[in-house]
DNA sequence: GGCCAGTCTGGAATCGTTTCCAGAACATTG
DNA sequence: CAATGTTCTGGAAACGATTCCAGACTGGCC
């Protein structure tokens, strides 16, 4: 590589040292078949010798592609996003995309403006737990877009298999002898929270046990603190939290308070964050195949790119872009409990 | 917001609404003093009407300014990273900045490709604990680097006082009585790794202590469970860990085989990750503004960018670039040891 | 009233690439 | 050998914004 050091090396200089146009450039690079192979040979030569890489920006500003995608979430401090991105980022290199991430700190204003601000910059959206309403996030859907943790007609989505998680989770419970449990809820923008209580609710009234639903709290260690002093006086033997992260403040806190878990007090969480398994008590938790949300969402968004009418939202009327094609398909992953120390037979 | 769905709105249709040049809407948006006040009302009510915002693409061609940052980290999936990349996140949105995110699987060979690929698409970049060698970072330093966790001249760096912490640890361990401890290493490609290293050795042998070093491991809890049997077989008392993801393996590992922490060994981590607080025991640790690490490094950043000569390595016999304006500054932000229970007196 | 300076504006060039179009070169066929 | 078709190539336009340059207009001043 003999590029000069500052300069950028642009088309016409390859196409100067091969003695060629600059139009035979681009396509003995972009398709070799179209030049003759002497003139590819030439080219390819050159190119290599100046070190030249297409400018992606010019390329975007014709082709109006741009080989990004946009990644949008509530909160990286939240161990099950990093796990999503990382599936994302490994997905979407192996595709030749980049990923621009935006960090929304939980708030659902912060949210529609972050994503015009990055339209421009991406063929497409992928929104981890999206907190907007439903009608933002489709006004503001210029671009192919596809949801992670919600469904959001008319968008692709992938979801975990919330409820299969909660009857697993209660069912254990259940056979432990829990009759009436608390569920400790996570932010009401969730769809997630929405989804889990539903399966919740389902799951108990099934078995005959009795919920007891305990406010919305912020879906962090310190949100699982602040409830816990209500679940404990609550004539329960057993809680579900919203996530992990409520999980882990809450037995933080009922151990603070001399509480005993499980001894007294059951506590299953949700996710399986890596931390789950290394808490004392390690804690009974629903894993998710976090990598798997991240993987399917790349390759969504990528069919739905590729789709004939690949806006946003399709326009009014459209033929039916069939789920197979990615079109609004809406993929759930499965959920599956995980036994760990958090849980134990109802005392007495 | 009267924009025509699918298609942009560009600078043209502004100007023809506002009955002005295109030339004029550009000034009128970008520096308002520079056009009479009658047309800088009409400019900015049509790009409002018509819901207009700049081509970021076009933009970057002519001003060759993507407003884009590249952040290239080893690993995800380990906490400290998600934390800084929050932090980064947040002041670059700040300063109008998005990121670009490029995780290299703690896979140095992918690093240098990486940042090729991005290098069209960013203004910069922050390259987080990169495990790639020196030269091979300063040969693919075409646009301005900021590193964090590590310094490689003649980048402007931003570590932590990873010597300062291990004194501290070091000395707290020798007031609880042990004389003899032992260090987990971490990737060998790791600065952080080798500088903690130093620091270890340099405090051990300050107070008179036996060290004994134990192989590289994965900077993982896997690393750390691995790497535990050997630590139990040697004549120490305590550990420290390269961070607190290996801690946590070691403390795994301990207790399944029935050591006792600290009873009869006693663990120190390094970097204060969200988890520490939460195992049982909680982990002493080495806590690191992380935070701050990212907050600085984008003001270091940026500072590069706007200076003079701003490519990545500044040209040979530059001016000097005093470190106040960000030339080749070398940040430490301090550490602070963080007491919990996985550390206790010698035991006898 | 004329001249100069200053303000404001429109047109054109530019960034680097892709793509359309038309023409050149060559081969094929009658 | 002419007519036709095919393959390959170069020039030019285009993407959308910014910026340079020169011209138009205004105002002030003598």
């Amino acid at each position: 590589m003999i590029g000069e050091p500052g300069v950028a090396v642009t088309i016409k200089d390859v196409a100067r040292l091969a003695g060629v146009s600059a139009s035979s450039v681009c396509r003995a690079l972009a398709d070799p078949d179209r030049v003759r192979p002497e003139t590819r040979d030439r080219v390819q030569t050159a190119a290599r010798q100046l070190g030249y890489h297409p400018n992606r920006v010019a390329r975007s500003l014709i082709t109006g592609r741009t080989a990004n995608i946009g990644v949008v979430l509530p909160d990286l401090g939240n161990p099950f996003f990093p796990t999503v991105v990382k599936a994302i980022q490994t997905q979407a290199r192996r595709r030749d995309y980049a990923v621009l991430l935006t960090d929304t700190d939980e708030d659902p204003a912060v949210e529609v403006p972050a994503i015009r601000a990055l339209a421009m910059q991406v063929d497409g959206f992928l929104l981890c737990s999206p907190r907007a309403a439903d009608d933002e996030l489709r006004a503001v859907a210029e671009k192919p877009m596809v949801v992670l943790n919600r469904r959001i007609s008319p968008f692709p989505s992938v979801t975990a298999d919330n409820s299969g998680g909660m009857r697993q989770a209660v069912s254990h419970l259940h056979a432990l002898g829990h009759r009436t449990i608390s569920y400790v809820a996570g932010p009401r923008t969730s769809w997630s929270n929405r989804d889990r209580l539903r399966g919740l609710r389902a799951a108990t009234s099934a078995l005959g046990m009795t919920l007891i639903e305990i406010g919305n709290v912020a879906p962090t260690v310190a949100g699982g603190a602040a409830a816990a002093d209500l679940v404990a006086a609550a004539p329960v033997t057993a809680v579900l939290a919203y996530n992990d992260l409520v999980a882990l403040g809450l037995v933080q806190r009922f151990q603070a308070r001399g509480i005993a878990v499980p001894g007294q007090l059951s506590v299953v969480g949700f996710d399986d964050i890596l931390v789950a398994a290394l808490v004392g008590p390690p804690l009974t938790t629903v894993a998710i195949g976090k990598e798997q949300i991240g993987r399917v969402g790349v390759d969504l968004l990528l069919a739905l790119m590729a789709a004939p009418g690949a806006a946003g939202l399709d326009r009014a009327g459209s033929e039916r872009a069939g789920p197979g094609r990615g079109g609004r398909a809406r993929r759930v992953v499965p959920t599956q409990l995980i036994v760990r120390g958090s849980t134990g037979p109802v005392a007495r």
